[in-house]
DNA sequence: TTGGAATGTCAACAAGGCTGACATATGCTG
DNA sequence: CAGCATATGTCAGCCTTGTTGACATTCCAA
């Protein structure tokens, strides 16, 4: 169906297989099997990723929306809405319901800014740290297993291919967080 | 704020640092922070994973549950439909939206159990296989560049990252599909 | 001073999760 | 055969989280 046994090979495959090419370039000999592999991970693997955080959100009454705000607030406290905006790409009407019931609940909180007046600063509360501190200590906990259990040599392919997979703008946004924090 | 900072090192890191341990087991040293952007790049490239299809969806006035189901017909034609329930962790009332459009839309064909006559198994029909295959090219187009970009070292680790990410039952359904497949 | 940017908010809508209840076949077992 | 279990479908209602469109406010900058 779809062409897929076409295009598979009548010989023994392994996960991956590289070969150095002709002009220098690395060559990946990729079937589509392979790569509907790499697919069918990737979506097993995104379900687990959330797994522990969805579920400490909901007994708080809240969902992945709410912890994406948290999340990247705590990481760059101070953030203005726009900028958030940008980081989550949603609308600026979904992002405010979030952003509204996290700031009448003690979670965060909004800022006048300083210098030009119309932006909003966000930060954490001690509430919201605390909350956020659950999410990330059981996001890390799953990564971190993750890692040990893959392979030191592991987790450098997989971050490369992370970076890969983004967007050139989602790039961006990333690499600036990676830069903030060192 | 949350105590990331507390766990830096002084020294200058990079991406990832492995080490052989004690009892001859491979231990990682790895910083919360490195852990964040690992979080990070997992986020910013679901969205990428996920853009492409999302757009010839929304096209044809289809969503991500249509995708889902789509492909995993596709990918084990004649299951049926407790099996496809398993897969995507999704309810059945959930589920049964989604196949009664396809149905009715002509890009999924729902027939009866030989031996279980109780049992749906379900079929993509051209059509179907035709909106599977739009969205797997694109699907695929990203997963090959990004692994071209990350080079040929970078798949393997990539991939046992995400499996050892997997919730066991996961694994479990993943490896299956793997297998069905070669 | 005026246009545009940043923000907030209201309303309405849609997708896609969920629960609960119930119906219909069909299979299996005592 | 009777009765329970299983597989599926369906109705109704709810929630979260996304969308669009419209509009108000505040404030910066030319």
């Amino acid at each position: 169906m779809l062409g897929r046994r076409k295009t598979k090979r009548g010989i023994a495959m392994h996960d991956t297989r590289g070969a150095q090419g002709f002009g220098g370039e690395a060559l990946l000999y990729l079937t589509d099997e392979q790569l509907r592999q790499g697919i069918e991970a990737m979506f097993f693997a995104y379900r687990g990723f959330t797994a522990d955080p969805d579920r400490i959100l909901a007994d708080q009454g809240y969902g992945r929306a709410h912890h994406r705000a948290v999340h990247f607030i705590g990481r760059a406290p101070g953030t203005t809405v726009n900028n958030l905006l940008a980081i989550l790409g949603v609308t600026k009407q979904s992002l405010n319901r979030v952003l509204r019931t996290l700031i009448e609940n003690g979670l965060v909180e909004s800022r006048v800014g300083t210098s030009d007046k119309r932006e909003r600063h966000l930060f954490l509360t001690d509430r919201g740290a605390n909350l956020e501190s659950q999410l990330s200590d059981a996001q890390r906990a799953r990564m971190r297993a993750a890692y040990r259990e893959a392979g030191p040599e592991a987790v450098g392919g997989f971050r490369r291919v992370l970076e890969a997979m983004m967007d050139i703008e989602m790039r961006r946004a990333y690499g600036k967080l990676k830069e903030g924090q060192q």
